[in-house]
Parts: C-alpha cells; sequence; structure tokens
DNA sequence: CTGAAAGCGCTTACAG
DNA sequence: CTGAAAGCGCTTACAG
C-alpha cells in the first residue's frame, strides 16, 4: 500500500523552503520570485511530483469534477452527449465521471448519494424511465451543488435543462410523411411515462391534426424501452392486423430499423409501400437499406451545451444563476426511407 | 462555494459525544455500545448527514474508485466492457470512473496522469491505437496502483490482462468459410500497428495454410480504423478489381456491414455469391438482412473479469499477486450471411 | 465502551 | 518575497 508519493513536504525538506513556498511556486503564485519558481518546479519534474488532488479537493472543497449520471452508456445517444460533455470539460480544467443508473430508480438514488458525498462540482443528469419523483435531487440544491437534467427532464423540478423541442421534430417527422402524400401513418411510441415520448406522440397528432387527418389510436403502438425487439414486434403485429400503413414515424431509430427489415421480409417496399421516419440519427441509420430518414437529434451539442451551462453556473461565485432550459435544434435528415422513387407530391 | 454539509462534528456537538465516537459509531464499531450507535445513526439520518469522502480518501489514502481509459465509449465494445466492469465494481463497493483517450496518445498521458493524482485504487485500460510505447503507464507500479489491460494490450508490458485469443477467433472464423466450401477469401483488417488486429490477420492467413489455401496478400485489404466507410470503401475497391471472392472475413462488425450493403446494391447474393463473417457481435448484427455471422467477443465477461482482477489485486495487502493474464473464450455465432440455402458441404 | 490527539497533503489568510 | 500556523473532515492507534 502506502502510495510512495511525493510531497510538497519532501520538495520543502529537498530544497529548504517551507511547505508554503513550495505549493506557490508550483501554482505560479506571483509573489514568489521566478528564479525560486522555475527551481522547485524543475525539482519536481524530476522527481515526479505531482500534486494530491485529493488533499487539494478537500481544503479547497472542490473536485474539479463532473458528475453525469446516464442510464446507460451504451445507448448511442448517451456516449454521444457525454463526448460533447468532456469536450467542454475537458477545455475547461475539469474532469468528468460517469455513472449507469441503468434505469433503475434504486439505482440512480445510490449515484446521487455517491456523488453527494464524492462532492462533485456539478451534475450532469438523464433521469432513469423508472423516474417520476426527481426529489434524491434536491438534495444537490441544499448542497449548493449546481444541477443540468439533458433530454429527459422533469416539468416539476426547477433546475436548469439542456432539451429538444420534442414534439415540434415529431411535428416535422410526420409532416414529411404527409406531405409526401401519406394519409395511413402510423406511430410507434416510447414508454409515455416519459415526457419526451410522450411530446413526440403529440408531435404527431399534432401534425395528423393539422392536416386533417383523423388520429386513430389504433394506429399508435406503445413500447417499453424502444428496443430494436420491439420494433419488430409492432411490425409484425402490424402485418398480422392486415391495417398496412403507408407511413410510420418511429420514436427512436431501433425501431424503426427492425421494424423495416420485418416488412421488407414481408415483400413491402421501403419507402414505397411504407415511408419510414425514425428519431435519433444513429451511425447506422445511413448505412442501412434503404438508409434511415431520421430526427438528428444533436446529441454531441446537447452534451456541450450542458457542459458549459454547469461550468457557468459552479464558476459563478454565488450561485445566483436562474435556472435555464436551452432548448437544441433539431433537423430531419431525409434519407431513402422516405425518398419516392416516382416523386410523389 | 460553502456545500452546507452536516460534518460529524456537528453531529458529535449535538449529542454531547466525541468525534471518534461518532466516527466508529457510523462504521458499526463493535467497540460502540449499541444504543449509542443506533441513536447516532438516527441523527445523521434525520439531518440528512453524508460522510464526506475525500476527506475519507485522504486520511484511509484509498479512494475506493477504480479509474478506466477506455480510446471511447461510443463503440459499443467498450461501453460494453465497462458495463461488466461496474457490475462487478457496484457489488464490491467500488465506484468506476470513466475516461476516453479518443485514441490519442497525448490524452492517454495526460488521463494517466489526472488518475495518478486522483488516487484512484486502480486502473483498468485500454490502450489507443496511436500507442506502442506505454511507459506512461509505467508509473502505476511506482506509486502501488494495481493495473490491467483489457483487449489491446502491450506484449513489451508486463501487468495483468484480460484478452480474447484473437488469433484462435480469426482462424475460427476463417475456417468456417472454408468449411462451406469457399476458397477465395478476402480478409479485411484493422491496422497492423495493433497486436490484436495482426493477431486477427495471422489467424487467417494460419487457417487458409492449414488447408492448403495460397494465401494472397492482394485478398488483404487494411483499414485505418474499421469503420463503416472503409468498409464500404474496401467493398467497393474489391468490386472495381474485378476479383470477386467468395467469402470474406472482416476484424470488425462495422466494416462487415457496411461490405454487405455494397455488395448487395451491386447485385450480389450473401451468403451465396459472398459469405461474410464479422468480429464483435454487435447488437444490430442480429438486426441486419442477411443476419450477420460474427465472433462474440464477450464484452461484458471481459469487463466482469478485469474488475474482479484489478479488486482482487487492490485488496491484496501486499501487492504480491503477480501479473496474470486472463483469456476470455469467444464462440463464433452461425446466422445468415454464411448460411447457405442448398446446404453446403 | 469512550475520548484526546495526531495526521492524511494540501491551501491560504496573517504576519513579517 | 517567504514562513508559521490553522484547518478542510475524517480515521485510528493510544490511553484510559
Amino acid at each position: 500500500m502506502a502510495h510512495s508519493k511525493i510531497t510538497i513536504k519532501e520538495l520543502a525538506e529537498k530544497m529548504q523552503l517551507s511547505i508554503s513556498t513550495i505549493s506557490r511556486a508550483l501554482h505560479d503564485h506571483p509573489s514568489i520570485g521566478k528564479k525560486t519558481t522555475n527551481e522547485v518546479k524543475k525539482l519536481a519534474k524530476k522527481l515526479g511530483y505531482f500534486p494530491n488532488s485529493i488533499a487539494s479537493n478537500l481544503r479547497r472543497n472542490k473536485t474539479q469534477t463532473i458528475g453525469v449520471i446516464a442510464p446507460r452508456i451504451d445507448i448511442y445517444f448517451h456516449s454521444h452527449v457525454i463526448s460533447g460533455i468532456e469536450e467542454v470539460a475537458y477545455k475547461t480544467g475539469y474532469n468528468v465521471t460517469i455513472f449507469q443508473s441503468h434505469d433503475s430508480l434504486e439505482r440512480e438514488i445510490k449515484i446521487t448519494q455517491i456523488l453527494q458525498s464524492k462532492m462533485v462540482d456539478g451534475v450532469i443528469a438523464c433521469i432513469g424511465l423508472e423516474t417520476t419523483d426527481c426529489s434524491h435531487f434536491a438534495k444537490f440544491d441544499e448542497l449548493n451543488v449546481p444541477l443540468v437534467f439533458y433530454d429527459r427532464v422533469s416539468k416539476h423540478f426547477d433546475v436548469s435543462k439542456v432539451v429538444i423541442d420534442d414534439f415540434e421534430a415529431a411535428f416535422k417527422a410526420t409532416k414529411h410523411l404527409i406531405q409526401l402524400g401519406r394519409r395511413n401513418i402510423f406511430h410507434i411510441a416510447g414508454p409515455q411515462s416519459a415526457d419526451i415520448f410522450k411530446a413526440r406522440q403529440e408531435g404527431y397528432k399534432a401534425a395528423l391534426i393539422k392536416y386533417n387527418i383523423a388520429v386513430n389510436h389504433k394506429m399508435i403502438r406503445h413500447t417499453a424501452e424502444l428496443s430494436y425487439e420491439e420494433g419488430a414486434g409492432c411490425a409484425k403485429k402490424i402485418l398480422a392486423s392486415g391495417m398496412i400503413p403507408d407511413g410510420i414515424f418511429c420514436s427512436n431509430d431501433y425501431t424503426a430499423i427492425d421494424a423495416i427489415q420485418v416488412f421488407k421480409k414481408a415483400g413491402y417496399q421501403i419507402p414505397n409501400d411504407i415511408a419510414v421516419v425514425g428519431f435519433s440519427n444513429y451511425p447506422i441509420s445511413k448505412i442501412l437499406d434503404p438508409t434511415l430518414t431520421t430526427i438528428d437529434d444533436r446529441a454531441f451539442e446537447m452534451g456541450q451545451a450542458a457542459g458549459k451551462l454547469i461550468i457557468r453556473q459552479i464558476e459563478d461565485p454565488d450561485h445566483t444563476i436562474a435556472t435555464e432550459t436551452i432548448v437544441i435544434k433539431t433537423n430531419l435528415v431525409v434519407r431513402d426511407s422516405t425518398t419516392i422513387d416516382s416523386a410523389g407530391a
């Protein structure tokens, strides 16, 4: 054990200086002479000194660390958001420490406790599917730890947020199908306990209504987690029902992708028979045959925005910044799954 | 600033006890009476006390944290390994803090420095593509911080490792194509600077040789990072060359997937004209048409093994455990991309 | 069963 | 320009 680390105490002894001077020299404190500063740094380098940031954190009551809570990092959206956070964080001298809730409320609560006791400087979180009550996040406010939610947020919890306009994005996606001339548009929806999936469903409905198409609840199918398997399952049920739509708006790319496979195998042409729009713009969506029309949810930008926001709040000396909601612009990426050969109108 | 946290000092004052007693009670120290222990815990809970783990870390010289360095977490393989690590870690009371090197040596070096100064209890790392010299990892040994490499490892660096047998897996994959009756087998290879991709190429060659098929270097194509785009690029070059293989072994799933798309569009049937085997068993591989035969690289198990290994080393009081190499068994998952309709032999 | 005291490695007002 | 000293919140031998 005994991490045999060099400490400033040893540097002080070796240089016949006080630890105060060493500490200041290492931080380029202006009151220390150029010469002393350089000599201290040289020796530190030579002996392989690294500051013990645990000690510094304790003393300064600051960890220079941002905690991130994501439902799961093996979902591309989240790892992409995290990359955006990291990019901003590293540039500004912050580290990022990542936790997965696995969409479990119990785990999410535990993580908030860990983060509280680890004294991160700020927390960026996307709440899990089981989470309806956010009271376990209230503690951060008491501790003056800034908090930013991203993507899945709670309406009833006053905190800074970085989101997309799910309603508008879904409206746009559905409108696109309508403008292709489609009238029988199905929706594969996410769990309605999550506001984002509810908003997407509302956007879908609103577009239909706007264009005088009756909303038919039999043409909406809810899934538990928008998995590949559920996408295929929905498609099979659609086929079995005999009511074949001419368009489908899916609440994510996974369900869209697997639904397309099922329809293709059943002999339907995509997009001529059934046009499909996904949601998220995962890398695979431009690889598939046909390539998938989808909403680009700007995950990376979302991460950047969340990172900038949390750092601004952390570095606001009196924590007086009001909570703020940033809405990231999405856009519809039109690809082959909605590009009709015989140019529709 | 001023995280307005309750400390054991305040608990001590409120209870008219010493901080020693409070500390012991909170940790169920046997020498403290049941009654006192319970009362302390009750008050702690009531006041919302959380231990300041930074202080405890400093005092105990232990952070209860495992640092993970991955090239990127938006690659499914890595996020899956991390999930395996986390599962083991959480069960044992460790936290996991994740860093991405983005395959940059500079960033990897910086991360090792951060981890050294943050005093993690152990480090699990997958070295980046630029990394040939591992000397920046040597410091961990000096600091008595256990280190485990996973997947991409350095032969010349004596450290515990969790790997798969890439040679054997590639051999198995290639042999499978040969047993289908294929003789013109192409290989889309990864960068040969990485030992794992070199080993896969060697396994491919060895299988050919074993079955008396001449190795033709024109039938091996190297990529920089095995991206989708490179898979498509290779496929297009193959088409342009006119030398159409009857089988392809790809060093990962991404290249296999996009190559298949290109061949299909050019009118070739998969697997009848060209049988394809990938490597990694990504979730998408069982969704595509055709579903992809691939090597399951057991990423989750790899993470579990790495987690168990690092914890064993951390908790070995004298750090006397010898370095160890664990080889995780892979298996070939046979799917449609190598299932010939007219039953081959 | 409980407490006083030292100390983890650092930072930073205060004094000179 | 430099140093002595206090203290961040905790743990743990030592003493009783």
